[in-house]
DNA sequence: GCTTGACCTTCCCATGATGGGAAGCTCCAT
DNA sequence: ATGGAGCTTCCCATCATGGGAAGGTCAAGC
Protein backbone atom coordinates (compact mmCIF):
# COMPACT_ATOMS: atom_id res chain seq x y z
CA UNK A 1 0.00 0.00 0.00
CA UNK A 2 2.74 1.95 -0.69
CA UNK A 3 2.52 4.06 -3.32
CA UNK A 4 -1.23 5.25 -4.73
CA UNK A 5 -3.65 3.81 -2.38
CA UNK A 6 -6.99 4.67 -2.85
CA UNK A 7 -9.05 7.42 0.06
CA UNK A 8 -10.27 4.67 1.85
CA UNK A 9 -7.05 3.10 2.62
CA UNK A 10 -5.42 6.58 3.60
CA UNK A 11 -8.43 7.05 5.86
CA UNK A 12 -6.91 3.54 7.81
CA UNK A 13 -3.52 4.15 7.38
CA UNK A 14 -4.11 7.85 8.81
CA UNK A 15 -7.19 7.71 11.17
CA UNK A 16 -8.59 10.62 9.70
CA UNK A 17 -12.15 9.47 7.81
CA UNK A 18 -12.73 9.52 4.03
CA UNK A 19 -15.18 12.45 4.38
CA UNK A 20 -13.07 14.41 6.40
CA UNK A 21 -10.26 13.91 3.84
CA UNK A 22 -12.50 15.27 1.03
CA UNK A 23 -13.43 18.41 3.25
CA UNK A 24 -10.28 19.09 4.21
CA UNK A 25 -9.40 19.24 0.31
CA UNK A 26 -12.68 21.26 -0.48
CA UNK A 27 -11.05 24.08 1.99
CA UNK A 28 -7.46 23.62 0.63
CA UNK A 29 -5.84 22.02 4.07
CA UNK A 30 -4.41 19.49 1.25
CA UNK A 31 -3.68 19.97 -2.03
CA UNK A 32 -5.62 18.88 -4.36
CA UNK A 33 -4.98 14.55 -4.67
CA UNK A 34 -4.67 12.87 -8.13
CA UNK A 35 -7.27 10.92 -9.48
CA UNK A 36 -6.87 7.96 -11.50
CA UNK A 37 -8.71 7.84 -14.69
CA UNK A 38 -12.12 6.97 -13.46
CA UNK A 39 -11.81 9.73 -10.96
CA UNK A 40 -11.05 8.47 -7.88
CA UNK A 41 -8.12 10.14 -5.42
CA UNK A 42 -5.46 8.56 -5.05
CA UNK A 43 -2.68 8.77 -2.00
CA UNK A 44 0.91 8.13 -1.16
CA UNK A 45 3.27 7.92 1.81
CA UNK A 46 4.02 11.56 1.86
CA UNK A 47 -0.16 12.24 2.11
CA UNK A 48 -1.09 9.95 4.73
CA UNK A 49 2.14 11.50 6.53
CA UNK A 50 0.33 14.75 6.16
CA UNK A 51 -3.37 13.87 7.07
CA UNK A 52 -1.27 12.13 10.72
CA UNK A 53 0.23 15.39 11.27
CA UNK A 54 -2.94 17.05 10.72
CA UNK A 55 -4.87 14.26 12.71
CA UNK A 56 -2.81 14.58 15.89
CA UNK A 57 -2.92 18.53 15.83
CA UNK A 58 -6.68 17.91 15.71
CA UNK A 59 -6.27 15.46 18.50
CA UNK A 60 -4.47 18.11 20.41
CA UNK A 61 -7.62 20.67 20.12
CA UNK A 62 -6.10 22.72 17.35
CA UNK A 63 -8.62 24.29 15.09
CA UNK A 64 -8.06 23.83 11.77
CA UNK A 65 -7.27 27.31 10.58
CA UNK A 66 -4.61 26.91 13.20
CA UNK A 67 -3.11 23.67 11.43
CA UNK A 68 -3.61 25.26 8.15
CA UNK A 69 -0.08 27.97 9.57
CA UNK A 70 1.12 24.95 11.22
CA UNK A 71 1.45 22.77 7.95
CA UNK A 72 3.26 26.06 6.48
CA UNK A 73 5.49 26.07 8.90
CA UNK A 74 6.37 22.33 8.90
CA UNK A 75 7.55 22.77 5.48
CA UNK A 76 9.10 26.33 5.80
CA UNK A 77 12.65 24.91 6.52
CA UNK A 78 13.44 28.44 7.45
CA UNK A 79 10.48 28.64 10.02
CA UNK A 80 11.17 29.87 13.46
CA UNK A 81 10.49 27.38 15.98
CA UNK A 82 9.31 30.35 17.84
CA UNK A 83 6.21 30.99 15.52
CA UNK A 84 5.53 27.53 16.21
CA UNK A 85 5.91 27.80 19.90
CA UNK A 86 3.51 31.00 20.07
CA UNK A 87 1.04 28.90 18.54
CA UNK A 88 0.56 26.53 20.65
CA UNK A 89 0.76 28.44 23.80
CA UNK A 90 -1.86 30.48 22.50
CA UNK A 91 -3.79 27.75 22.16
CA UNK A 92 -2.84 26.25 25.54
CA UNK A 93 -4.21 29.76 26.80
CA UNK A 94 -7.26 29.01 24.86
CA UNK A 95 -7.53 25.91 26.39
CA UNK A 96 -7.25 27.13 29.75
CA UNK A 97 -9.70 29.71 29.29
CA UNK A 98 -12.40 27.00 28.48
CA UNK A 99 -11.42 25.10 31.39
CA UNK A 100 -11.57 27.35 34.10
CA UNK A 101 -15.05 28.32 32.85
CA UNK A 102 -16.37 24.79 32.83
CA UNK A 103 -14.40 24.32 36.33
CA UNK A 104 -16.95 27.34 37.72
CA UNK A 105 -19.96 25.95 36.02
CA UNK A 106 -18.85 22.36 37.68
CA UNK A 107 -18.37 23.85 41.01
CA UNK A 108 -21.94 26.02 40.86
CA UNK A 109 -23.18 22.42 40.02
CA UNK A 110 -21.85 20.76 42.87
CA UNK A 111 -22.63 22.94 45.38
CA UNK A 112 -26.38 22.98 44.16
CA UNK A 113 -26.57 19.49 43.57
CA UNK A 114 -25.14 18.96 47.24
CA UNK A 115 -27.28 21.02 48.58
CA UNK A 116 -30.52 19.09 46.90
CA UNK A 117 -32.04 16.39 48.31
CA UNK A 118 -32.98 14.11 45.55
CA UNK A 119 -35.51 12.46 46.67
CA UNK A 120 -39.25 12.09 45.97
CA UNK A 121 -40.37 15.85 47.13
CA UNK A 122 -40.37 18.88 44.85
CA UNK A 123 -37.92 21.49 46.55
CA UNK A 124 -35.01 21.70 44.96
CA UNK A 125 -32.01 24.31 44.74
CA UNK A 126 -30.80 23.78 41.89
CA UNK A 127 -34.37 24.87 40.16
CA UNK A 128 -34.32 27.59 42.75
CA UNK A 129 -31.25 29.17 41.40
CA UNK A 130 -32.16 28.94 38.02
CA UNK A 131 -35.60 30.86 38.87
CA UNK A 132 -34.13 33.12 40.84
CA UNK A 133 -30.64 33.76 39.16
CA UNK A 134 -31.38 37.51 38.96
CA UNK A 135 -31.15 38.27 42.61
CA UNK A 136 -28.18 37.88 44.75
CA UNK A 137 -27.77 34.83 46.65
CA UNK A 138 -24.70 32.57 48.41
CA UNK A 139 -24.12 30.25 45.21
CA UNK A 140 -24.20 32.75 42.77
CA UNK A 141 -21.18 34.12 44.36
CA UNK A 142 -19.26 31.83 43.62
CA UNK A 143 -19.24 32.60 40.29
CA UNK B 1 -42.25 47.71 31.72
CA UNK B 2 -44.90 45.40 33.76
CA UNK B 3 -46.99 44.22 31.23
CA UNK B 4 -46.61 44.06 27.83
CA UNK B 5 -42.98 44.45 26.72
CA UNK B 6 -41.33 44.35 22.91
CA UNK B 7 -38.86 41.81 21.93
CA UNK B 8 -35.95 44.19 23.12
CA UNK B 9 -37.51 45.13 26.28
CA UNK B 10 -37.23 41.65 27.35
CA UNK B 11 -34.17 40.98 25.73
CA UNK B 12 -32.63 43.63 27.95
CA UNK B 13 -34.38 42.40 31.51
CA UNK B 14 -33.64 39.11 30.31
CA UNK B 15 -29.55 38.73 28.90
CA UNK B 16 -30.82 37.18 26.10
CA UNK B 17 -30.48 38.41 23.12
CA UNK B 18 -34.02 39.03 20.98
CA UNK B 19 -32.61 36.97 18.19
CA UNK B 20 -32.18 33.94 20.82
CA UNK B 21 -35.86 34.88 22.05
CA UNK B 22 -37.18 34.38 18.59
CA UNK B 23 -34.74 31.13 18.30
CA UNK B 24 -35.95 29.52 21.60
CA UNK B 25 -39.70 30.22 20.48
CA UNK B 26 -39.08 28.70 17.27
CA UNK B 27 -37.86 25.38 18.87
CA UNK B 28 -41.07 25.31 21.21
CA UNK B 29 -38.34 26.65 24.32
CA UNK B 30 -40.69 29.38 24.65
CA UNK B 31 -44.77 29.18 23.81
CA UNK B 32 -45.41 31.01 21.07
CA UNK B 33 -45.68 35.01 22.27
CA UNK B 34 -48.71 37.13 22.32
CA UNK B 35 -48.20 39.27 19.15
CA UNK B 36 -49.95 43.46 18.77
CA UNK B 37 -51.97 43.43 16.16
CA UNK B 38 -49.20 44.77 14.01
CA UNK B 39 -47.59 41.56 14.37
CA UNK B 40 -44.90 42.37 17.31
CA UNK B 41 -44.75 40.19 19.85
CA UNK B 42 -44.88 40.91 23.81
CA UNK B 43 -43.79 39.92 26.74
CA UNK B 44 -44.81 39.86 30.53
CA UNK B 45 -42.91 39.47 33.65
CA UNK B 46 -43.66 35.74 33.65
CA UNK B 47 -41.83 35.68 30.16
CA UNK B 48 -39.17 37.30 31.65
CA UNK B 49 -39.15 35.39 34.22
CA UNK B 50 -38.31 32.22 31.78
CA UNK B 51 -36.23 33.63 29.99
CA UNK B 52 -33.94 34.41 33.26
CA UNK B 53 -33.98 30.81 33.53
CA UNK B 54 -33.04 30.23 30.30
CA UNK B 55 -30.13 32.57 30.81
CA UNK B 56 -29.21 31.27 34.07
CA UNK B 57 -28.98 27.73 32.89
CA UNK B 58 -27.17 28.54 29.82
CA UNK B 59 -24.54 30.37 31.75
CA UNK B 60 -24.12 26.80 33.80
CA UNK B 61 -23.27 25.01 30.02
CA UNK B 62 -26.89 22.96 30.08
CA UNK B 63 -27.78 21.92 26.25
CA UNK B 64 -31.13 23.56 25.59
CA UNK B 65 -32.68 20.22 24.87
CA UNK B 66 -31.69 19.59 29.30
CA UNK B 67 -33.57 23.04 29.24
CA UNK B 68 -36.52 22.26 27.75
CA UNK B 69 -36.54 19.19 30.76
CA UNK B 70 -35.36 21.25 33.27
CA UNK B 71 -38.49 24.19 32.18
CA UNK B 72 -40.75 21.28 32.83
CA UNK B 73 -39.87 20.23 36.11
CA UNK B 74 -39.77 23.64 37.26
CA UNK B 75 -43.59 23.83 36.34
CA UNK B 76 -44.61 21.38 37.80
CA UNK B 77 -45.37 21.07 41.45
CA UNK B 78 -45.18 16.87 41.44
CA UNK B 79 -41.67 16.90 40.47
CA UNK B 80 -39.25 15.13 42.36
CA UNK B 81 -36.06 16.82 42.87
CA UNK B 82 -34.40 13.37 42.09
CA UNK B 83 -35.07 14.19 39.03
CA UNK B 84 -33.36 17.63 38.27
CA UNK B 85 -30.38 16.12 40.73
CA UNK B 86 -29.82 13.65 37.89
CA UNK B 87 -30.00 15.78 34.95
CA UNK B 88 -27.63 18.05 36.76
CA UNK B 89 -24.91 15.27 38.09
CA UNK B 90 -24.95 14.16 34.10
CA UNK B 91 -24.05 17.46 32.86
CA UNK B 92 -21.17 17.70 35.81
CA UNK B 93 -20.03 14.64 34.54
CA UNK B 94 -20.04 15.65 30.63
CA UNK B 95 -18.53 18.78 31.97
CA UNK B 96 -15.81 16.97 33.74
CA UNK B 97 -15.16 15.11 30.87
CA UNK B 98 -15.04 17.76 28.20
CA UNK B 99 -12.45 19.33 31.05
CA UNK B 100 -10.60 16.42 31.70
CA UNK B 101 -9.91 15.64 27.69
CA UNK B 102 -8.62 19.46 27.42
CA UNK B 103 -6.49 19.32 30.35
CA UNK B 104 -4.22 16.13 28.58
CA UNK B 105 -4.59 18.45 25.94
CA UNK B 106 -2.90 21.23 27.65
CA UNK B 107 -0.42 19.02 29.52
CA UNK B 108 0.98 17.39 26.57
CA UNK B 109 0.61 20.66 24.73
CA UNK B 110 3.16 22.55 27.77
CA UNK B 111 5.33 19.59 28.11
CA UNK B 112 5.89 19.74 23.87
CA UNK B 113 6.59 23.52 24.11
CA UNK B 114 8.88 23.67 27.54
CA UNK B 115 11.20 21.34 24.92
CA UNK B 116 10.97 24.35 22.12
CA UNK B 117 13.57 27.04 22.15
CA UNK B 118 11.17 29.30 21.03
CA UNK B 119 13.66 31.19 18.73
CA UNK B 120 14.56 31.81 15.20
CA UNK B 121 16.15 28.17 14.57
CA UNK B 122 13.34 25.88 12.87
CA UNK B 123 14.07 22.78 14.84
CA UNK B 124 10.98 22.50 16.93
CA UNK B 125 9.55 19.29 18.99
CA UNK B 126 6.22 20.87 18.58
CA UNK B 127 6.29 19.79 15.07
CA UNK B 128 8.38 16.65 15.10
CA UNK B 129 5.17 15.11 17.85
CA UNK B 130 2.77 16.05 14.98
CA UNK B 131 4.56 14.85 12.37
CA UNK B 132 5.42 11.09 13.70
CA UNK B 133 2.80 11.12 16.30
CA UNK B 134 2.26 7.67 14.79
CA UNK B 135 5.56 6.57 16.39
CA UNK B 136 6.38 5.77 20.25
CA UNK B 137 7.64 8.72 22.07
CA UNK B 138 7.86 9.97 25.70
CA UNK B 139 5.65 12.33 25.06
CA UNK B 140 2.61 10.44 23.46
CA UNK B 141 2.73 8.25 26.37
CA UNK B 142 1.18 10.81 28.78
CA UNK B 143 -1.88 10.77 27.16
C1' DG C 1 -19.46 -12.29 -19.81
C1' DC C 2 -22.40 -10.95 -16.09
C1' DT C 3 -23.72 -10.24 -11.39
C1' DT C 4 -22.68 -8.77 -6.83
C1' DG C 5 -20.82 -6.19 -3.32
C1' DA C 6 -17.50 -3.09 -1.76
C1' DC C 7 -15.76 1.14 -2.75
C1' DC C 8 -15.65 5.45 -4.98
C1' DT C 9 -17.85 10.07 -6.72
C1' DT C 10 -20.67 14.51 -5.81
C1' DC C 11 -24.32 16.88 -3.55
C1' DC C 12 -27.40 18.09 0.07
C1' DC C 13 -28.62 18.19 4.85
C1' DA C 14 -27.96 18.04 10.00
C1' DT C 15 -25.75 19.01 14.28
C1' DG C 16 -25.65 23.26 18.52
C1' DA C 17 -25.96 27.90 19.79
C1' DT C 18 -25.33 32.04 18.15
C1' DG C 19 -24.78 36.15 15.22
C1' DG C 20 -24.96 39.10 10.86
C1' DG C 21 -27.51 41.28 7.66
C1' DA C 22 -31.12 42.36 4.08
C1' DA C 23 -35.74 43.86 2.86
C1' DG C 24 -39.65 45.62 4.50
C1' DC C 25 -43.10 47.20 8.05
C1' DT C 26 -44.40 49.95 12.49
C1' DC C 27 -44.23 53.31 15.87
C1' DC C 28 -43.11 57.58 17.94
C1' DA C 29 -41.12 62.10 18.25
C1' DT C 30 -40.07 66.09 15.94
C1' DA D 1 -44.77 64.09 7.04
C1' DT D 2 -40.36 62.50 7.78
C1' DG D 3 -36.69 60.10 10.07
C1' DG D 4 -34.90 56.85 12.94
C1' DA D 5 -35.28 53.21 16.09
C1' DG D 6 -37.19 48.95 16.53
C1' DC D 7 -39.83 45.23 14.89
C1' DT D 8 -40.83 41.30 11.30
C1' DT D 9 -39.16 37.15 8.44
C1' DC D 10 -35.72 34.86 5.84
C1' DC D 11 -31.23 33.41 4.49
C1' DC D 12 -26.49 32.63 5.50
C1' DA D 13 -22.22 31.78 8.42
C1' DT D 14 -19.75 29.73 12.08
C1' DC D 15 -16.86 24.88 13.40
C1' DA D 16 -15.85 20.07 12.59
C1' DT D 17 -18.09 16.27 11.61
C1' DG D 18 -21.30 12.70 9.97
C1' DG D 19 -25.41 10.67 7.39
C1' DG D 20 -27.29 9.43 3.34
C1' DA D 21 -28.87 9.45 -1.58
C1' DA D 22 -27.95 8.68 -6.44
C1' DG D 23 -24.88 6.98 -9.41
C1' DG D 24 -20.21 5.31 -11.32
C1' DT D 25 -16.17 1.75 -10.80
C1' DC D 26 -13.70 -2.25 -9.79
C1' DA D 27 -12.58 -6.98 -8.62
C1' DA D 28 -14.02 -11.57 -7.50
C1' DG D 29 -16.71 -15.49 -8.32
C1' DC D 30 -19.92 -18.06 -11.15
Amino acid sequence: MNQGMTIGQAAKSSAVSAKMIRHYESIGLLPKAQRTEAGYRLYDDSDVHTLRFIQRARSLGFPLETIRTLLALWRNRRRSSAQVKELSLRHVAELERKIAAMQAMVRTLKHLAHNCHGDDRPECPILDDLAFSNQKSEVRSQN
